[in-house]
RNA sequence: GCCCCCGUUGUGUAGUGGCCUAGCACGCCGCCCUCUCAAGGCGGUAGCGCCGGUUCGAAUCCGGUCGGGGGUACCA
């Protein structure tokens, strides 16, 4: 990657910066969306200038009434916030593009009669029947030009045969170039670009129309987006320039498109595959800090010995240029081990807060969690903290300690392997050992079995403390022992080092 | 097919002609610590797609080639 000092701002004022983004509202976001409306919030935010938000629900058959609650909630829940947009308001309302299609109404006709766009009658069928007919298929495809000019007679004949038009844009026959703050100066050739549908025969606008239409009026300057939209640029741009004519706007925005996210092996992550959808993770427990910090890695880097940092700081260190235009593979190694990083980074008092709603769906906290409840999870957080990957965990982690005792399971598999004849004696000799204790700490807890079981016994600590372990957690991996059974207080702990040995 | 983009270990990246016997992180492997699992510490594995050129010298510049991705809608 070659970069001439490509010049980010021109003459806009850093404060003057404004992007966008225009999600649609078709579903839930995915995480190529997440990382898109990412960068530009950090552009904005490293600037000081303003992130609009813009639902895109042209397409009225795909949306969904869900898609746009869940656009707005995945955004809070990111804390991605936005200056500008629904539920925000701003200078440019509405900012449901289903709200106006009076204003796209406007400026395509202003198009058409600008001469900038024009009526073309010609059906698909049509055009890949001329297509064919020219014998050359692997020539320029799109649109050949047929109805750019058509006179009257020829107008009126299509008129007859029932024809409607849609409105189609004019490409000039130049080379467009621009330079694409990601990736460089890139040239597109006129041959290569088609005139284009702006508005159905149904009068409908299209996106084609109404995304660059929309980003001229709500004064964006500058486009980051993802690297699909790259080979749509050309037509945009001359449409922008086409829109600054009729006064609509004042030319292109700067564009910087983004290298796409792909999945497993050699494919674009696309919204069915497992692991793309935003709520898979807000589900299973990322943080919000952690599942972004990841995204930022794709494709963009804080420093070069460095990759677990605050959104705050990435948009202070944020800059487009050093954004890597290679097409990124999403890795769950590797974004769990950055949310296991920012997990370990909460204070204790924050963990506690953001393991509740993930107890109470599993059903191990009552919805109203009590004062005694809430004081043994806080107690219960530091012995958790560092061990978990993600919020989640936390269900298998403490559920032992919150299961009153009708309620509290062990795991089969691992009660078969550690509660076998051997290890029910050493239950025994560890309930007893406790039994006797005066002091219930986790000191004298340990001195205890310690005693019991390593010294009088024998056994070696590993094999000791294993069939403890099930007996009291139901589960051969748990937080540390001692403490465990100290939390769990005296009565429950002889309990259920009772109930092993009937097992 | 055509157009556009991209090409450093398994993955994400650093690297803008000598500092590179290619650095970092995740992963993976081993060791240490250890009541399990983690965390932490130490060590290891593996890479400049290929071919030509320019140059005293190339991961870095140029050309070609191969490979991958995206786009080719009256979806967004």
């Amino acid at each position: 990657m070659t970069e001439a000092p490509v010049d980010v701002l021109g003459d806009i004022a850093p404060e003057k910066v404004r992007v966008r983004f225009p999600p649609s509202p078709t579903g839930s976001l995915h995480v190529g969306n997440v990382r898109s409306a990412l960068f530009n919030w950090a552009f904005a935010k490293h600037f000081g200038g303003k992130l609009v938000l813009r639902i895109e629900d042209t397409d009225l058959a795909r949306n969904t009434p869900e898609g746009y609650a869940s656009v707005i909630d995945s955004l809070r829940w990111l804390g991605i916030t936005w200056d500008e947009g629904p539920e925000v308001g701003g200078p440019f309302e509405p900012y449901l593009q289903s709200e106006r299609f009076d204003v796209y109404r406007d400026v395509a006709h202003k198009l058409h009669e600008g001469g900038y766009a024009y009526d073309c009658y010609c059906s698909q069928e049509d055009v890949d029947e001329r297509r064919k007919a020219t014998g050359s298929e692997s020539r320029a495809t799109g649109y050949d030009g047929y109805c750019r000019d058509l006179d009257a007679d020829q107008t009126a004949e299509l008129i007859a045969k029932g024809r409607l038009p849609v409105l189609r844009f004019r490409m000039p026959d130049r080379p467009i170039v621009f330079t694409d703050l990601v990736r460089g100066e890139i040239t597109f050739l006129p041959e290569n670009v088609s005139d284009f549908v702006l508005v159905r025969a149904n009068g409908h606008p299209l996106y084609t129309l109404v995304n660059p239409v929309d980003d001229a009026l709500m004064e964006i300057t500058h486009v980051l987006r993802g690297e699909d939209l790259l080979s749509s640029t050309p037509r945009q741009i001359a449409l922008y320039e086409a829109l600054a004519e009729l006064g609509v706007g004042s030319g292109p925005p700067r564009f910087g498109h983004l290298p796409i996210v792909m999945g497993e092996g050699n494919k674009r992550l696309s919204k069915r595959d497992k692991g793309s959808g935003l709520s898979e993770y807000i589900e299973r427990g990322f943080l919000p800090e952690g599942i972004l910090n990841y995204l930022a890695l794709l494709g963009w880097g804080i420093a070069e010995d460095r990759d677990v940092f605050t959104m705050d700081e990435m948009a202070e260190a944020f800059d487009i240029r050093r954004v890597n235009p290679n097409p990124a593979r999403f890795d769950m190694k590797k974004c769990e081990a950055i949310n296991a990083a920012h997990m370990r980074a909460l204070s204790v008092d924050d963990l506690t807060e953001r393991m509740v709603p993930y107890l109470q769906r599993a059903g191990v906290l009552g919805d109203e969690p009590g004062q005694e409840q809430r004081a043994l999870l806080r107690e219960a957080a530091p012995l958790v903290h560092e061990r978990m990957v993600t919020l989640g965990e936390s269900v298998e982690m403490l559920g032992f300690l919150f299961a009153d005792d009708s309620r509290f399971e062990r795991d089969a598999a691992d009660a078969e392997k550690m509660l076998d004849t051997e290890g029910r004696a050493v239950v025994k000799a560890a309930h007893d050992a406790l039994a006797a204790l005066e002091t219930w700490d986790t000191t004298s807890i340990e001195t205890a079995l310690r005693q019991a079981l390593v010294e009088d016994l024998g056994i070696k600590p590993r094999n000791a403390f294993g069939p403890v372990r099930v007996a009291v957690t139901g589960r051969r991996i748990s937080p540390p022992l001692f403490e465990s059974l100290e939390l769990l207080g005296r009565e429950r702990s002889l309990a259920r080092l009772q109930s092993a040995q009937e097992a």
